[in-house]
RNA sequence: GUCAUCGUAGCUCAAUUGGUAGAGCGCUCGUUUGUGGAACGAGUGGUUGCGGAUUCGAAUUCCGUCGAUGACCCCA
C-alpha cells in the first residue's frame, strides 16, 4: 500500500527546491563564488585563517547559551538512530567557542580565524532570511583591548569596500552594551527583565507611530522618559553624553566608544556613527556592538553586524577569552551588491574551446588539451558531431574565451589559428604559443 | 505560528461577463559543408502548482493544500 503510493509520488515529484534553501545553478553558483572569493582574499590578507566543522551539532551545545525559543521552535532538530539529540547549526559562535575551548592550552592568542558555513533555521522565509544561508564569520580571540575592536570594524569595512562599496553607500552604526547596561541598570534602575522590555521597545521605534512610543516609554519610565527619548535622538557622541549623567557620561563604555571612534577615524574609517539605539542580540554582547547600514533610503536596513563576547567560554567552564566578531551573511550582502550592481558579468571558467571538424580529430584535441591543462589553462573539448559554425556559438553562448578549431589542416602543419572570443583577434600559433597567448 | 497578495511554456507576461490557453525571449533546425554575436524563415514547448467542489462548460468562482513575496512574531 505504501508503496504504490510512494511510486505515485515519484512520478510528480516537485521540482522546486525545500522551501526557503536555494538552488545554485551555474550562473548563480558563479556569483556565489565571486562574493566568497572577495571575502576570503579580504580576510586572509588581515591574517585570518580558516576553520570549519559540521552542520551537525549536538542539541546540548544550543540549549546551554541561547534561549528557549531559538532550540525549541527556529532550528532543525532530531533525534538520531542512536538516541542522540542533534541540531542542524543555526549559527557559528557556539561551533567556534566548543573548538576553541577544546583546544584552548595548545592554541597560540590571539586567534584570528574565519570560516564561510551554511546555517540553518526553521522559520518563516521573507526577505533577506531565508531557511538556509552561508555566512563569513570572522573572530578575534584573547585581545581584551580595543585595538581588537578596531581591527574587526575595519576588517568589516575593508570587507565593503573590496566588495566595490562607497563609502557614501554604508554607514557603521556603533554602540556599546556597556553604555546600554549602564543606563538601564544605573540610570533607569531597571531590572534585567524590564531593561529587555525597553530595548525591545527602542528596537521597534522605527515601526510603530511617534505617539504609541512616547505613551509606551512614559508607562516605563515615567519622568525619566524624556531624558531618555532625548537620549535616543542625539546624532553625535558629544551630544550624547551633554544629555547624560555624570557617573555615566564618565563610564568606561564611553570612554571605550570615544577611543574606538577616534582610531577609526585616524585609519581614514570616517562613516563611523555612534547609535545609541543599536542594540543588536541581547544574548551574548559585553562591550561594543556595531552594524554595517545600507545608507539607500530605499533599502535602509541593516546588512550584518557583529560585536565583543567576552563570556564565550563560559558554558565550558573555561576560564574567560576575549573575543571579538562578526557575521556577514550572503543574502543580505547579495541584495546589497544587487541595488548597487556590484556583481560582475557572468563568465565562465573555460580559457580555451576545441572545435573539432570530426569525431576522427578528438584524440588529437585532447592531447593539446591535455598539455595545456597542464600549463593551467581550463580547456574545454567539443565532442559533439555539430558543424564548426555551431561549435563556435556554442563556445560563445559558454563564454569561452578563447577557440582553435582541429582538423586536418592543423594535424598536418601543426599550427593553430587561435581566436580571442570577446574582441575578435585571430592569430596563427603553434603549440607551444598557445599559453602566451592566452595568458 | 498569524495576516495580506500571488502561482499560466525554461524565463517575463497575455487570455473581455466563466466559452477551443497565446505572445516575446530562450531552445532546436535552416538560409550558411572550416570560425560566434545580426537578420529572416520554420519548429519545439503547458494536466494553468496540487487536490476537491460548483457548472453543460473553470486559468477565471469556492474550499483545502503546497510554494513564492511582503508584513507581524522572532532574530544569525
Amino acid at each position: 500500500m505504501e508503496d504504490n503510493n510512494l511510486e505515485e509520488e515519484l512520478n510528480k515529484i516537485n521540482r522546486e527546491p525545500y522551501k526557503g534553501v536555494r538552488d545554485f545553478y551555474p550562473e548563480d553558483m558563479f556569483v556565489q563564488n565571486f562574493i566568497f572569493d572577495v571575502m576570503r582574499k579580504t580576510v586572509i590578507s588581515f591574517g585570518f585563517i580558516e576553520y570549519n566543522a559540521s552542520i551537525l551539532e549536538p542539541t546540548s551545545l544550543y540549549k546551554a547559551k541561547s534561549g528557549e525559543e531559538l532550540v525549541g521552535e527556529q532550528t532543525y532538530t532530531f533525534t538520531d538512530r542512536g538516541g542522540r539529540d542533534v541540531t542542524l547549526r543555526p549559527e557559528m559562535t557556539p561551533t567556534v567557542a566548543r573548538m576553541v575551548a577544546k583546544r584552548k592550552r595548545e592554541l597560540i592568542f590571539p586567534l584570528r580565524w574565519f570560516s564561510i558555513p551554511n546555517m540553518f533555521r526553521y522559520e518563516r522565509p521573507q526577505k533577506g532570511r531565508l531557511r538556509e544561508h552561508w555566512q563569513l564569520n570572522a573572530d578575534l580571540f584573547g585581545i581584551k583591548s580595543v585595538d581588537a575592536d578596531v581591527e574587526i570594524i575595519s576588517l568589516a569595512y575593508t570587507l565593503m569596500k573590496n566588495f566595490g562599496a562607497k563609502d557614501n553607500n554604508f554607514e557603521i552604526k556603533v554602540n556599546s552594551r556597556k553604555i546600554i547596561n549602564s543606563i538601564l541598570k544605573d540610570f533607569l534602575k531597571l531590572q534585567d527583565e524590564e531593561g529587555t522590555r525597553l530595548m525591545k521597545l527602542v528596537d521597534k521605534r522605527e515601526k510603530i507611530k511617534q505617539d504609541e512610543f512616547n505613551a509606551e516609554l512614559s508607562i516605563m519610565l515615567g519622568d525619566k522618559s524624556e531624558v531618555f527619548s532625548k537620549m535616543l535622538k542625539t546624532k553625535s557622541l558629544l551630544d550624547f553624553t551633554s544629555v547624560l549623567p555624570k557617573e555615566i557620561s564618565n563610564s568606561e563604555g564611553i570612554k571605550d566608544i570615544q577611543n574606538l571612534i577616534n582610531k577609526l577615524n585616524e585609519i581614514g574609517i570616517k562613516n563611523v556613527v555612534f547609535s545609541p539605539d543599536l542594540v543588536r542580540g541581547f544574548d551574548y554582547y559585553t562591550g561594543i556592538v556595531f552594524e554595517i547600514y545600507d545608507k539607500n533610503p530605499e533599502n535602509n536596513r541593516s546588512l550584518f553586524g557583529g560585536g565583543r563576547y567576552d563570556d564565550l567560554l563560559d558554558i565550558f567552564g573555561e576560564e574567560k577569552v576575549p573575543a571579538v566578531g562578526f557575521g556577514m551573511g550572503d543574502v543580505t550582502i547579495k541584495d546589497f551588491l544587487n541595488t548597487y550592481d556590484l556583481i560582475p558579468k557572468y563568465n565562465s571558467s573555460v580559457d580555451l574551446y576545441i572545435c573539432t571538424l570530426s569525431n576522427e580529430y578528438i584524440p588529437t584535441a585532447n592531447k593539446i588539451a591535455s598539455e595545456l591543462r597542464s600549463k593551467n589553462i581550463n580547456v574545454e573539448v567539443n565532442l559533439t558531431d555539430k558543424k564548426i559554425p555551431d561549435q563556435v556559438k556554442i563556445a560563445s553562448k559558454k563564454t569561452a574565451s578563447f577557440i582553435i578549431c582541429i582538423g586536418e589542416n592543423e594535424v598536418k602543419t601543426e599550427k593553430y589559428k587561435i581566436k580571442n572570443m570577446e574582441t575578435g583577434e585571430e592569430k596563427e600559433t603553434q603549440l607551444n604559443e598557445i599559453h602566451d597567448f592566452i595568458k
